[in-house]
DNA sequence: TATAAAACTTAGCGCAAGCTAAGTTTGTGT
DNA sequence: ACACAAACTTAGCTTGCGCTAAGTTTTATA
């Protein structure tokens, strides 16, 4: 049983599923930037070098190398010593992650896991969820929603 | 309402889970060398780079670089031209890592996500999942296998 | 308004993880 | 046994993403 052409194609299925994650892994650090970017700005009016800093544990030089390649791909603009803006492309990028990032720590909650474990598993977990994964995160949601409120399923 | 003080403490608190996602990452790659090359071992009884660069979709050259980091941290043991072996660390923690993205593979499944797109989910999500959310996910594994066993929760 | 503090940038570094190209060793088949 | 193929290693490169230290600009305050 399985000839030496099915492992082969099991390989190159495997390998498949590691290039999709290293592929997220790249679009990781962006992600997290412009929905706390976007956050910052509604929150308190404009997101600053040494705020973003603060809010992601990493140091000023860090922000700044950092916001030169979301600028370069287009996603922030920004002038010497002011501070950052989303282009339409990251203010898209921003919603969209948020609102996966919502789902899945909403998601965690609705399972049992407690609200602080949710913040820090849903910070990761949320870069590695895709559009049917987050599908059934949120029919679940909906479902425990109902039930908590009363409502019972058929 | 939430003088400077609150917000400060959630800043504090929102960088300690990115310091924890970025942890995670560090130690991601080493999971999935040492679970890769403890099933090859188990199933085709040795790992070699070029299997290892087959299955993770990488070039010969990159595993190379990889398993001396292993090594370096006391993973796994090879000798020059020869096969890769694990260490008593490096079995222990390919044992843990193959619960943990088992657990997080049936999980998704048990949710009504399609094989292949649980197969590609997990293997990103497994490293993000703490302890307390891959228990919640057992729970939930658990109690929907009972279910479709027939038996009903009281 | 001058000075000090805070914010921002730049320079220069390190490590992880990928690559290609070239060389070495091992294993196979005739 | 030899030749050739396959496997493995090495060298040298790139990018991402962290850091510290030093310099520049802006903002606050005395
Ligand atoms: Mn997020
Ligand atoms: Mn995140
Ligand atoms: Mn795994
Ligand atoms: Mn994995």
């Amino acid at each position: 049983m399985s000839p030496p052409d099915d492992r082969a194609e099991e390989a190159r299925r495997h390998a498949e599923r590691f290039q999709r994650v290293r592929a997220a892994h790249q679009t990781e650090v962006a992600e997290d930037y412009v929905e706390l970017i976007a956050q910052l700005i509604d929150e308190t009016g404009e997101a600053r070098v040494v705020d973003l800093a603060g809010w992601l544990g990493v140091t000023n030089a860090t922000v700044n190398n950092t916001i030169q390649r979301l600028q370069r791909d287009g996603l922030v603009t920004t002038k010497p010593y002011r501070s950052i803006f989303l282009t339409d492309a990251g203010r898209d990028l921003a919603v969209e992650s948020r609102k996966r990032h919502d789902i899945v720590r909403e998601f965690l909650m609705a399972l049992g896991v407690d609200a602080e474990t949710a913040d820090i598993d849903a910070e990761g977990i949320e870069h590695h969820v895709s559009d049917a994964t987050l599908e059934a995160f949120a029919t679940y949601l909906a479902r425990s929603t109902n039930t908590a409120t009363g409502r019972r399923r058929s």
